[in-house]
DNA sequence: TTTTGTGAAGCGATTCACAGCA
DNA sequence: TGCTGTGAATCGCTTCACAAAA
């Protein structure tokens, strides 16, 4: 049987994962508010989506629609908050504490999705002391092998590209089991560490293809 | 000519027009570093794809390698910028003056990939005239239609997700061509507005759906 | 010989279309 | 009748493998 739900687990597409808070989001939106069930193309239309890739998104989570009906609302919130682990709160710890690093601190939508910021570093002892919120800004030395308490199993990197793969290093020599990379940086990382980019830049240099395109007449439609 | 253009335009991948920034980023790193050739393979490695996908991704761009030798580094930066856009310095407005918005204002690395922030505005009275680095913070009314210099392109929304509908359709109606949606939200514009979302939470949510599946042994390699 | 550029094969995701149920 | 769950068809991206070119 664990075999069984190991296939499955890996089985599910990554860009269905991906869909998945999404889903999520939208639920909890409509939750409370006179509806205790949704259809597939009704869930579509709210985010966006079409109704045969929203069911085949949940069949791989299992079967809990009702044929004829549709999906319950509270049932559903439930099971897809239960595949993205959200049954325990998650504790993360940022390193670089320049604007972005203090944004992401400071940040309210995490705890409702259940995350929690448990550490903010930096490399500047100017800095060091400093509060952010209920946070005091350490030393990054302070990440050191083993420094780190057992339940923090995410490090997000907020630093410098220069200084991003030493930090992606140092956190898991620390102890994280994954990381999400603010930095410029193509990280290198042992293949158990689960790593995500996110590079504004990139985003507006692809939004830059499309002007450029639409500059030169060369496209009229948009996006993808 | 131009219609084969336009077609040519249109045929190239998201996916391959996603990963040029991260070429061109990694071009720049080795620019002047006594490397004036690149073979597919050595930036493969750079980049964390492999070698035949990225040919190909450049062949969608033209023809620009030496067979035996290489990409000329000049030159492959040269086209990808083009087709990037980055010919000219391009602008955009942040709505929404919170954390993220100050954080994005202030982020360095826009200014060298070609992007210069033209304006920052907030509803909260409180903000208006207070100063963002270079830029004082104004009213979101100032944004009304047409009164954006017409050379302001793009809207990045770094406001509550329950306004961030309403700043969408403000900001197409002010007359920019393109979205960048930091809000949790799922935006419908019109469909010649381009539209790039990043959500942090749901980059945390993927993370946890990979630690929920360690956490279990349902899973052993990671990520995506 | 080395490395590009590219048809062809392979693979995964999306969409279709309908059987199965309430 | 209405909507889910899902095989089958389709579409698009990735990878392979090799001919063409320097």
């Amino acid at each position: 049987m664990k075999l069984e739900q190991k296939v499955k687990h890996a089985k599910i597409p990554p860009t269905t994962v991906a869909r998945l808070p999404l889903y999520l989001r939208c639920l909890r939106n409509i939750q409370g508010k006179n509806v205790d069930s949704i259809s597939s193309s009704e869930l579509a239309k709210l985010t966006g989506h079409n109704a045969a890739q929203l069911r085949k998104d949940l069949s791989y989570l299992g079967e809990f629609g009702t044929r004829g009906v549709g999906y319950d609302v509270d049932e559903l919130i439930g099971q897809i908050g239960k595949w993205l682990g959200t049954t325990s709160v998650r504790q993360f710890v940022i390193v670089g504490a320049g604007h972005l690093g203090q944004a992401l601190c400071s940040y309210k939508g995490f705890i409702n999705k259940g995350f929690q910021v448990a550490g903010l570093y930096d490399a500047d002892p100017a800095k060091i002391g400093k509060r952010v919120g209920d946070l005091e800004i350490r030393h990054i030395d302070d990440l050191g092998p083993q420094k780190l308490a057992g339940d923090i199993e995410i490090g997000i990197i907020a630093t410098p590209a220069d200084v991003a793969q030493t930090t992606a290093d140092m956190l898991v020599q620390a102890g994280v089991k994954s990381i999400l990379n603010f930095a410029p940086a193509a990280l290198k990382v042992d293949k158990c560490v689960c790593i995500r980019n996110v590079d504004l830049a990139t985003e507006l240099q692809i939004i830059g293809f499309h002007l450029a395109g639409l500059e030169h007449g060369l496209i009229s439609d948009c996006c993808n």
